[in-house]
RNA sequence: GCGGGUAUAGUGUAGUGGUCAACACGUCUGGUUGUGACCCAGAAGAUCGUGGGUUCAAGUCCCACUACUCGCCCCA
């Protein structure tokens, strides 16, 4: 019989990655809040239709192939999200939010869903933070998703960030300057590599960002959707820098970030840092004041970022950021078997009541001292508690310090005390 | 969907076609009665991913499959 493994693309997460995990979950939250997010957590699956909607002719190829779609026995189709945008969306309409102040700040943590080919930190399951800015339109509000992304990634210790930004237009400007791109490509389709060729055909715009050789050249003297912006576009595009100078943060304006799908509006940015792989990217996101109206809603403006946990932690590890020291237990409780065990058994939960760290000694049988001792120093305890015939016979345990010092002979009644001191 | 790489104890590795598949770390026990880290001794733990093939002989060579991994496609 085949062992069971975990599917594709799964990971488990094990203790040793666990403390990463936990502080920059941690870290996350307290950020978030800070910046006034409230947390919202969503249904991980959705009804298939809130994804395919207003991904146009894309949609189709997403939901069969790149998303994980159940089909109920009642002929429903659910499906696992593979981002956090349409959910928080769908949750602000469902749930009257529009009716509250605005705009409403939200964030979640959460897993996501992509059926694809792994790659490095990139897995089916990963694991996102997010945050939404919905129903404002001030590029002031595009600034404070982007800060919460870029101070995230400082307050953990990234070296060597930069914003990079771009605007993708709105449905007025972004069909203007897809023709000007595609009458500028149209001139070098024999300097195209066979697959841009093929973009050519099916998404101009991914051109941009394609990797092929030659392609800075190429592209050297191609028109810039900044040049092509309507007035509303150029207007909040001009904002937007203003205040990130004001900010001093580093920027760069990079024509060749773009999004494909039509619901995406004005800013588009991503944060980079340097030394993660090929990709430098830590997170991703942008303006989408079309979605809510594409999902069935009244019009509702939004700006939000999405980042990978597993990436952020890939990245903290490439830069040789060390999270703080794992929490370590304040004490073991160690005891010889019998009527010790019984008062070794009481005494942890006296000690966990009082909120001291405490690991008890498991123990069928008489367990010898090394043996309980070697365990306190595997975890790292500050002391250890040896109850004895004696020390259960004076109520006292016998007190050791890990760290070399003098052990002694405390009273129980003195002990909590004692640790706490 | 398409390529490249890899597959040996829990982990990481070694292993010219031929004795009981080795080492490190980890785990467990012990080094006199109730005291850790370092050190020493011992133990457990692998039908060498699965299935075929070549051969007198396969962990080692060949094929297929599967998984993992890196990349491509795609990218919300």
């Amino acid at each position: 019989m085949t062992k069971i493994q975990r599917p594709t693309g799964m990971q488990d997460v094990l203790p040793d990655d666990g403390r990463y995990w936990s502080w920059v979950t941690k870290e996350a939250t307290a950020l978030a809040e800070q910046y006034g997010f409230a947390r919202i957590d969503v249904p991980i699956i959705e009804y298939t239709d809130l994804f395919a909607r207003g991904m146009g002719t894309a949609s189709d190829v997403f939901v069969q192939k790149e998303m994980y779609t159940i089909e109920e026995p009642d002929g429903k189709h659910i499906t696992l999200r593979p981002e956090f945008t349409a959910g928080l969306v769908r949750a602000y309409i469902q749930n009257g939010m529009g009716s509250w102040a605005q705009p409403v700040k939200l964030f979640s943590i959460g897993p996501i869903f992509r059926r694809e080919r792994p790659q490095a930190g990139r897995y089916r399951q990963h694991s996102q933070f997010d945050c939404e800015i919905m129903g404002e339109t001030d590029p002031a509000a595009d600034v404070e998703v982007m800060m919460a992304a870029m101070n995230l990634y400082r307050k953990l210790g990234y070296k060597g960030l930069n914003f990079q930004i771009n605007s993708t237009g709105c449905p007025v400007c972004k069909p203007v300057y897809m023709d000007a791109l595609k009458s500028y490509l149209a001139g070098r389709e024999d300097e195209l590599a066979p697959i841009d060729i093929e973009r050519l055909q099916k998404n101009p715009l991914r051109i941009l960002d394609s990797k092929e050789k030659g392609m800075d050249a190429l592209l050297a003297d191609a028109p810039h959707i900044i040049d092509h912006l309507c007035e509303d576009c150029r207007d909040h595009f001009v904002d937007l820098r203003t205040l990130l100078d004001t900010l001093e943060q580093p920027y760069t304006i990079n024509f060749r970030l773009v999004r494909g799908i039509d619901y995406y509006t004005k800013t588009v940015f991503e944060v980079w840092a340097e030394g993660i792989g090929a990709q430098a990217a830590v997170c991703g996101g942008g303006r989408y004041d079309g979605l809510a109206e594409a999902i069935g809603g009244r019009s509702v403006p939004g700006v939000g970022f999405g980042s990978g946990i597993e990436r952020i932690i890939l990245g903290i590890k490439e830069q040789g950021i060390e999270p703080p020291a794992p929490p370590s237990l304040s004490v073991l409780v160690a005891h010889f078997g019998g009527e010790s065990k019984q008062t070794a058994v009481a005494l942890t939960y006296t000690l966990r009541a009082a909120g001291i760290d405490t690991r008890l000694a498991f123990a069928r049988k008489r367990r010898s001292m090394k043996s309980q001792m070697r365990e306190a120093n595997k975890h790292n305890v500050e002391y250890v508690l040896i109850i004895g015939d004696s020390e259960v016979e004076n109520n006292t345990v016998t007190l050791r310090p890990m760290n070399g010092g003098q052990q002694e002979v405390v009273a129980v009644d003195e002990l909590v005390e004692r640790l706490r001191g």
